[in-house]
DNA sequence: CCTGGCACTCAGCGGCGCAGAGTGCCAACA
DNA sequence: TGTTGGCACTCTGCGCCGCTGAGTGCCAGG
């Protein structure tokens, strides 16, 4: 049923779709695009194509725009990956070049691909769990109230304040310091507790509790889930497409303002590779119309988070596709040189 | 000419107009609020309020709507601060209490804050320069390699990575972050340029210039007016005021996105009494048809830092101020206890 | 200075009819 | 069997019209 020239004929509605806004018509089709065939067959194709499910229409004697599954189709077998031009991919070095720590990488990332993309762009900051240590640093600011600095590979910083059963001595703090950072120093979050675990034997006993105390709140620190922050900006963006309005754009900011609804958008997908969810694809039902694009980024070959953006269903995927692997690629770039 | 009772008009005027969204009339005036006098009298009053810009009319037949100008009046003389119920406070307390460390304060806040007022919430993370020194640590990376961190007496950390024009031994650190901390721990920030200029004249003239080039990052740090950072939320309330809406809406999503514009707005009012700022008062035009409600709030007696929310101009004042006043003291006493 | 009465104004709403875009179907044709 | 032109049909969107009702301003009387 689906020949290469009813393909043609989605790919066409939908771009055309994307760029009007406007359901479109079999006249308005053969037009604009050099079809080599009738209004008369185009028509006979879109029925084919509503029967099928990948278009629809708004009402009777109006045009067809694209469903869901059009989308998905479209996205997964009639569109590439449209690459940026060369001065936008100067741009967004050059704007990423110009920051100064990570939480200001994180910022820029998301104003440019907001920009980018006029759309509302979601950053998650690098992930701890897929970190090394590059630094533990301990800090007796009373003698049982020791302050926890961790610094990671992707400079990230995380402290926490630590209350100690018995007080510790400076000398013991200095030696627990030395021996925890020349034990994982380098290692991944992961590996941290089977390297940390028979420390406190080291320790004469009066101090042991307080050792356990410590390094307890370490591990705690490393498998913190809730730290997994995320940046939004651009929902200026949403007022963009300005039909039936509140209805539409009240459930989605509520649903960005919702970091665990988001977290587990950009979640869904494992690995990093690039990931399309159309409409109502994505579980959370203030989203079903629309679509999120993301894709892992990290400073090595491995994604260390994912950033993206959400847009209506009715978007430029192949363009929006190009922006946000760019941007994760030079955000990556960016993160290693560190 | 503002007699008693005119005023009393004014300020019924605006609490239906708040109430039901709809320009009031004479007629429904007299029926709700028992002013004692017949609509003709008020229509009088009414034109005469009109006259002197503190009310206007959409359209001609149509009933009146208060002005900007209106609105302060009755701010500023008409309307006290309502306080929160008991089971409100309580529910603060409750909300606020349950944070573990600045970061989550600072979260917690901002959703309580947009919860309790149904607008959009903005909070300034404590500010720096109010701020005393809690604990300054210095760790060697590398031979030339430093990160300072910071550590206020709010709870925040500031961590700065610094390359040094020549190696600083082990023991110079050492002695360099013991010096720091015994002369500028407890210090207010503006004292600290004043404390440490003279510290590098204690050490050997070849490491004289690493240790000025991490004082001045010191400096630096304490200086640094872009680490203002703020956080909002709420934006979704925005949809409640559904009239004309991308129209509305977009300016004030997009000056919300500019940290510099709402840190401006946020300190325009100095010192750390509720400021309401409403309609064409704020500077920037896309908040011309909004207000902003904010207050200082502190672990003592001075203000760190703002928050405040921000709404149509057509808002429950006293409500808002309540809420805005009473979190605001909360989180200035869980800043404190810690 | 307040009040009731009266004429006037105007936004909002529903009904009406038209124009235009788009469809589905059919018969003819390659 | 697939493509094409023709034709009748269906609807949305838009502008027009007139009505209703809320609200006003003004005036004369208390």
């Amino acid at each position: 049923m689906l020949n290469e020239r009813r393909l043609e004929v989605l790919r066409a509605i939908v771009q055309d779709y994307v760029g009007t806004e406007e359901p479109v018509g079999s006249k308005a089709l053969t037009e604009r695009h050099n079809l080599q065939v009738s209004p008369a067959t185009v028509r006979n194709d879109m029925a084919a194509l509503e029967e099928d499910g990948y278009i629809a229409q708004p009402h009777t004697s109006a045009g067809r725009v694209p469903t869901d599954k059009g989308y998905r189709l479209f996205v997964d077998r009639l569109a590439g990956v449209k690459p940026l031009s060369s001065p936008e991919r100067r741009a967004i070095q050059h704007f990423l070049d110009g920051a100064v720590d990570l939480d200001d990488v994180i910022a820029r990332t998301v104003r440019l691909l907001a920009q980018l993309t006029r759309q509302v762009a979601v950053v998650q900051y690098p992930s701890l769990s897929r970190s090394t240590v590059r630094h533990v640093e301990l800090l007796a600011l009373a003698p049982a109230r020791v302050m926890l600095v961790l610094i990671t590979d992707t400079g990230r910083v995380e402290q926490r304040m630590i209350d100690c059963p018995a007080p510790l001595g400076e000398t013991s703090l200095a030696d627990l310091r030395a021996r925890l950072n020349s034990r994982i120093v380098g290692q991944r979050f992961s590996e941290v507790p089977r390297l940390v675990a028979e420390l406190p034997e080291a320790f004469v006993p009066e101090e042991r509790g307080a050792v356990s105390t410590v390094l307890s709140s370490l591990l705690e620190t490393l498998v913190e889930e809730t730290e997994e922050r995320l940046v939004i900006g651009g929902t200026a963006n949403l007022t963009r497409f300005a039909t039936d309005f509140p209805l539409t754009i009240r459930p989605v900011l509520e649903a960005l303002e919702e970091q665990v609804v988001m977290l587990r958008l950009l979640g869904e997908a494992r690995g990093s590779e690039m990931t399309v969810s159309i409409g109502h694809e994505n579980a959370h039902e203030g989203l079903t119309s629309t679509s999120v694009v993301s894709v892992g980024y990290g400073s090595g070959d491995e994604a260390v988070a994912k950033l993206g953006v959400v847009g209506p269903t009715r978007m430029d995927y192949p363009g929006t596709m190009g922006a946000v692997r760019a941007v994760a690629r030079y955000v990556g770039q960016i993160l290693a040189e560190n």
